[in-house]
DNA sequence: GTCTATAGGTGGATAGAC
DNA sequence: GTCTATCCACCTATAGAC
């Protein structure tokens, strides 16, 4: 599991807070207040673990991305095949969203002309490493797994970050997961094979 | 085309100001001085038109629905086979993305959780209406048109949807409108006919 | 490391003159 | 219909005691 809750030292429990108020609200959307509120803290203890909301938001961007990656690396450790890897891309989503939350990047993307230049930076940073990671599994699936797409990988990729990105926007407007999971594995069927839509 | 600027009375442009406004900051990111400062009036004069924010937002949310269901209607009317529909349909997200904006709708889903009741009301109201017409198309344009894909009308109208909502976010980021248009004739040419992807 | 207190600014919104 | 003036709540952030 990539995004978890942890009992770490304080810095840490902020940053859980901070970062589902983020994915369910969005960053113009909530205050230190908000924060100081659900922990039981004075704004001002917060200012110093964090001086400023541009910093909070970046380091949360950061931790967001290694775990995400660690996940990914996970998935390279664990599964055979590009089907599988990719199931298991898309469950990282699922699982977020099933804490009716959204992406955290995803949530960022959409107030990017607001955010402070070091969050902007780590938001295409995070975009940037799974546009890659995908790419290297279509491109190693494409010859071995049967994988079928009509455009280089780099572009399937990105086209599959877009669908899954905004599925979930979607799915948590109408705050219906299944929204998300059929549109998933339409796109996941159709990779595999756009002919035989029951495969597996 | 379906969001124009108008040279109407003062409340048409003060919605003109304001639905770009959220288009690129988004609903938390703006407020009534922005609208102001660009206007040349004071936030009291934008109050003697629009009382609240909240009655401003659906107001704005109600005008752009009118207008996408205007231009689609225009689409019915002008526009034969279904993939020639789709392609007018793509390009509208194309021309809101190349004046540097989001779909307002798409802004506000990401927003969802923060807006006042009557705004959330209209988002969904705009969704609902973008999948009935997509789904209208894709039921006819199935036999007569040899649209191909291996799900409801209904589901496929809501991954189209997700897909160019999602592709329309990133590009954004980007700033790299190249990447929604490869995401959108990719998407349409898997619609056209998976095997033939160089399909016009 | 957490607190109280507060600064300095901006948010949406209103009253009342013109 | 637009203005000036103002209210009050909230924002991010800091100073300084404990």
């Amino acid at each position: 599991m990539a995004i978890a809750a942890r009992n770490g030292d304080t810095a840490q429990r902020i940053m859980d807070v901070a970062e589902r108020l983020i994915q369910v609200r969005g960053y113009n959307g909530f205050s230190y207040a908000d924060i100081a509120e659900t922990m039981q803290l004075t704004k001002a203890s917060l200012h110093y673990h964090f001086p400023s909301k541009a910093e909070l938001g970046r380091r949360l961007m950061e931790r967001y991305t290694e775990n995400f990656l660690a996940a990914l690396g996970q998935i390279d450790a664990t599964c055979a095949g590009a089907h599988e890897k990719l199931q298991r891309y898309v469950s990282i989503y699922a699982e977020v969203l099933a804490n009716k939350r959204m992406c955290l990047c995803g949530m960022l993307a959409a107030e990017y002309a607001t955010l402070p230049k070091s969050v902007k930076a780590e938001v295409t940073r995070f975009f940037d490493a799974n546009e890659a990671w995908l790419a290297g599994i279509l491109g190693e699936g494409k010859p071995s797994d049967g994988l079928e797409f009509g455009a280089p990988p780099i572009e399937t990729a990105r086209t599959i970050i877009a669908t899954l990105e905004g599925a979930m926007m979607l799915a948590r407007t109408y705050d219906n997961a299944g929204r998300f999971d059929r549109a998933a594995q339409r796109l996941l069927a159709d990779l595999a094979g756009p002919v035989s839509t029951d495969a597996k």
